[in-house]
DNA sequence: GATGAAAGGCAGTGAAA
DNA sequence: TTTCACTGCCTTTCATC
């Protein structure tokens, strides 16, 4: 499964298109030390091949208007397929969703929101989820921050 | 705080771009309706009020060499700002980390967290986060599928 | 703020090493 | 697999509305 086969022009290319998608080919090729075809050549074979799935334009939420985040635990019951589809659907049809996680453990979802307000957090919760017969648990976590950070190095650490 | 006076066309340049940063501004124009030059004068402002914060390439950590992905939930003793900034800085920079959510409730931090396997996540928790005297808390939560969504409206919903 | 024309520059192709 | 050279088209600017 892992297609790890990744020269350092190759991690070159990652780190510089993680941080600007949008880099001029001719000024990664020169970054990079290569002719601006080779790089183009590089970066559209990671594409090719899985490495890169794609480019997108990052978004502050906080802007449009939604300054408030947090994780919500849900606990599914029963844990069917027959219950837990339609609910990932669902989820991921809210625009307060930022990212599901299907997870192992006590609860069986993690869901990562943003809203506009603590009263549209509550509403949400109310409203969205627990009147949701299948959700017999959910726990909120506030979320005062949250950084990303580009994926760095291939396997070995 | 909120800059959110979006029109329809600043809500379809959202959408766009952040299904494809790469999108060419022609064709971004003539999705929209409108001149080439006035879709790039959009794409400006976007980025000038902050809304649009950057254009970056995602990459599958998974065939990096890491398929594994975890929540590791962190408790720091004495919470103070001494001793939290560099366990920040720490955490963010291990090559494993994706994401750092800094949290209220029971757990101070939440890491989403990229590996190769179950031996390299144990490795990660005994010999990077365990050996810190300030963590004295620390539970792992294995995440089976994590999906993302882009954000959508601007804020009443 | 949006438009259209004009100019410069870049992406992308194909042949060669 | 990389490089070079070339063509066409896109990005970008600016004057105008």
């Amino acid at each position: 499964m892992h297609n790890a086969e990744l020269d350092s022009i190759d991690l070159a290319i990652l780190a510089a298109l993680q941080r600007d998608a949008r880099l001029p080919n001719k000024d990664l090729a020169e970054r990079l030390g290569v002719a601006p075809s080779t790089a183009l050549e590089r970066v559209r074979a990671l594409r090719r091949r899985g490495i890169i799935t794609g480019f997108r334009a990052s978004v502050d939420v906080a802007k449009l208007g939604r300054p408030l985040q947090a994780l919500l635990a849900l606990r599914v019951r029963p844990h069917t397929s027959q219950l837990v589809d339609p609910l990932r659907s669902f989820v991921l049809s809210l625009p307060e969703t930022i990212t599901l996680f299907h997870v192992a453990g006590a609860e069986d979802f993690l869901v990562h929101v943003a809203v506009a307000d603590a009263e549209h957090l509550h509403r949400l919760c109310l409203e969205r989820f627990l009147v949701r017969p299948e959700i017999v648990h959910l726990q909120t976590t506030l979320i005062f921050k949250s950084e990303d950070q580009p994926v760095q190095r291939p396997s070995e650490m």
